[in-house]
DNA sequence: GTTTGTAATTATGTAGTACATAACTACTAG
DNA sequence: CTAGTAGTTATGTACTACATAATTACAAAC
């Protein structure tokens, strides 16, 4: 018996609710609609693409969860801007992901904490420095494992914070869950627990003294056990 | 009058489609369901939650389209893996975003390019280079814009792909419109089309003969005109 | 006995109706 | 001119009905 499924994918017949959310996407662009314009009410879009109501809502709710548009009451649908990281954030479950996507996310951030630097040192303030040096201080105190993770975050989410970038930090928050979801599991199977020579203190001391490239030098030093890790495909 | 909108935030009711959303993706974690499991039916849910299969459906398209579920038409429905980018895929249109937003996809698009160097030099190969030297060699013969923005996506996707790494490479192809959209913007405020001193060519003569450090420094000053238009916020 | 055809079953997909609800408009009364 | 009230209307929700496709079981045929 030869293998039938690498030559004949299963076809996937798309549902109207499918292709009536397709078309509504096209619709928005085409007719280039700013946010806050008023949308045909469920009943004439169901009408011009002659389609139940039902179907048209399923679609609605999509682009609703999305962000992409509003609904008040009475007066109709608008449309919004949509939040990009809304959706991220429903999906970016590591109970439900794959293994390799997983693999995929935990090398995404370290990708982006080795280029944070240079975003970093355009941004930081004396302020934030400070607010580091509390972080780091606190540490000492803290030797439990939850405590320390909880320390790991708010240090390393202080530094994307620090880019003044709102999608940037929000993007990494999401992105820990999976990050120590990966390391556990290292952890696990390798049984060890590698810490890298730079410290949170040496980095911020960096920050204060260093240009980018030392502090990003500083974070390959300590990412490294990470990176040591990493493996051909 | 005292600005009201600043203290008194508009309530925001949720609809049941929304709670039931909730409830369902609450629901697939707690009975910790592995992707292929069988749910319960729709009208099984309605009954369950105590709402019409109306509204269960509704929430039960969101979550198709995040790819959290897959439905046959009568084995019921299946936990799915789902498709981290997908959501992204359908928000991000520079035509629909908010200029603050599309100016942190920019940042972050600059931060993934820094940061490349070190999972680039664990699974460059020698085909990966032949294949970038190919890719700047079309470049002489193209100089009208389209072609170079083509050239450009090949050039820096290839970069990409040579990661091994499927969500980084299809996460930066969907990055990439916005920030063209971006440069293309700040062209037309400012009417500079600046370029760096590292070109394409040099940036694969260094990851001929140099390491990872050599090869960020040169990607730094490749992308040094964009650097050089971050602001303080 | 394995395969092929067929009928019954059933859950999803779609349509349509009905009504509650909230928000907007306009009018009215004080 | 403010405040109250009634009417209007689009969305939110419920319910019914049926088409459709996939599964199962069984029967027929080689």
């Amino acid at each position: 018996m030869n293998d039938l499924t690498t030559d004949l994918l299963p076809i996937q017949s798309s549902t109207m609710a499918d292709v009536v959310e397709l078309r509504l996407r096209d619709f928005l662009k085409k007719k280039s609609f700013r946010p806050g314009d008023a949308l045909p009410k469920e009943q004439e879009l169901a009408d011009a693409l002659g389609v139940s109501r039902n179907v048209v809502r399923e679609a609605l709710s999509r682009l609703r969860m999305l962000g992409m548009i509003e609904t008040k009451k009475k007066r109709g649908m608008i449309l919004a801007q949509p939040d990009i990281l809304v959706s991220f954030e429903r999906v970016l479950d590591p109970l439900i992901l794959g293994q390799e996507t997983l693999q995929d996310i935990f090398e995404l951030r370290l990708v982006l904490e080795m280029g944070l630097a240079d975003l970093i040192y355009v941004r930081k303030t004396d302020e934030d420095i400070r607010e580091l040096e509390e972080i780091v201080n606190q540490e000492v105190h803290q030797i439990q494992k939850p405590f320390r993770v909880k320390n790991e975050i708010a240090f390393h989410g202080k530094l994307y914070q620090m880019t003044e970038n709102d999608t940037f930090l929000r993007f990494q928050s999401m992105l820990l869950p999976v990050f120590e979801y990966v390391v556990d599991y290292e952890i696990k199977t390798n049984g060890k627990v590698e810490v890298g020579k730079v410290t949170h203190r040496d980095l911020v001391q960096l920050l204060k003294t260093g240009d980018a490239e030392d502090f990003r030098q500083g974070m390959k030093e300590h990412l490294k056990p990470h990176f040591g890790r990493l493996t051909k495909k």
